[in-house]
DNA sequence: ATTTTTTTGTGAAATTCTTGACAACCGCAT
DNA sequence: ATGCGGTTGTCAAGAATTTCACAAAAAAAT
């Protein structure tokens, strides 16, 4: 499988979707689902949704459609999910405790082994069952237990330093929650941005446009 | 100003990166700037900054470029950051208490009026300043005070007839946390959807490719 | 004043992404 | 066996988005 013949970033952003509608249907008990069934649930085309899928091969078959377990799984794979990974926190604040317990990190192959905060009274504290550590600490544990992926839920000013600190130390993986926009200074690093202050104006304009139809397209 | 010709969802989606740029620019005491200076500190290419801006009046001035204050504040009257609104928010979990402690919502004119959970074990507590009311309540409550804005922070069987209720009572916009998609049933509302999970299984698709190159376009 | 340099605004080309259309195929009923 | 309804995989058209290129304009330099 995986043809690996240059899948577009669109195509990627939507796997997790098509994953997670797969679980769902998995969970009623559905056993197999052609694209149309499909495509109006997750209200898109049907014909994306093939395209898509035919990016990394033929999960299908003609006259019958798609098997629900076997095309989650497939997907679960392309996004490897079942590769076993480490990951640290960097920042113990609301938003740092929050992602620590809120997301369920086993389920999508990560354990969380490392958390940091740069103010020491919270040193020896836990989280999620994990020790905070102090910011010093982080060079010495990253050489030593190699980390694949960070999540950085610090502030703006601290935030550059820190990556550099772990690329480094070889982190090529960042979950970026923080203002700092990491960017392509380091080629070779994996980042997902989550800016939830963008995601907040967005809605802003998208609250005043939404009444008004026919000034947004797409 | 504001030419309303059909601004498309990729051009909104970039405008909150602008106004944080600027913001920062802003901050360093920076009075112009021009889109070659601004692409190369984005990292996305000048025209597309000219472009994008066009689509909303000429801001900028030729052989001088872009007033760093006054084009910030032109992005921000677009978003509609300075209207004042109101929102509450769904939801006292791990993920509902730190977006309202994390979130400095009056910065971006919300003010929090409300926090809803269905855990009455909680009702009575306080978070960021705001009484914990019943989900029985919620219905009373916002045909009472009409807030703009829901932010979604609950388990995704809740999420549905939430969204239904809000909707009745006039809620159109919602900023969505939880795993359940509120489509297009309903037309008329705004939605902004934050699937964290979908970014970190983003993120592990990204991990396994960034090292092999030329397999990711765009 | 005049020229040179810089930079925007913008139409058009190039690229990327989405949708439409249909042949090939499968399962099922007859 | 054979035909029918349904569905995929895929190619090509269509739409959207990004980039290019340059005239027009402003500022700076001479």
């Amino acid at each position: 499988m995986q043809e690996n013949k240059n899948i577009s970033k669109s195509v990627i952003r939507r796997l997790p979707r098509y994953y997670r509608f797969l679980g769902e249907l998995l969970n009623e008990g559905v056993e197999k689902i052609s694209s149309r069934e499909l495509s109006e649930r997750m209200r898109l085309t049907a014909s994306q949704i093939r395209q898509d899928l035919n990016c990394f091969g033929g999960f299908g078959q003609q006259g019958y459609g798609y098997n629900v377990a076997e095309l989650r799984g497939q997907i679960g794979a392309i996004l490897h999910l079942d590769d076993k990974r480490t990951v640290i926190l960097i920042g113990a604040g609301n938003l740092g405790r929050a992602v620590a317990l809120h997301i369920d990190f086993t389920r999508y192959g990560y354990e969380l082994t490392g958390v940091f905060d740069r103010d020491e009274t919270l040193t020896g504290e836990s989280i999620a069952g994990v020790r905070i550590r102090s910011t010093d600490e982080l060079r010495g544990f990253c050489e030593d237990r190699r980390p694949n992926m960070a999540i950085l839920c610090i502030p703006r000013d601290g935030a550059e330093d820190v990556v550099k600190t772990l690329i480094e130390c070889g982190v090529t993986a960042f979950w970026n929650f923080s203002h700092y926009d990491i960017h392509a200074e380091y080629p070779n690093a994996a980042v997902e941005n989550v800016h939830l202050t963008d995601s907040l104006m967005t809605l802003s304009y998208l609250m005043e446009e939404s009444g008004e139809d026919d000034t947004i397209t797409n």
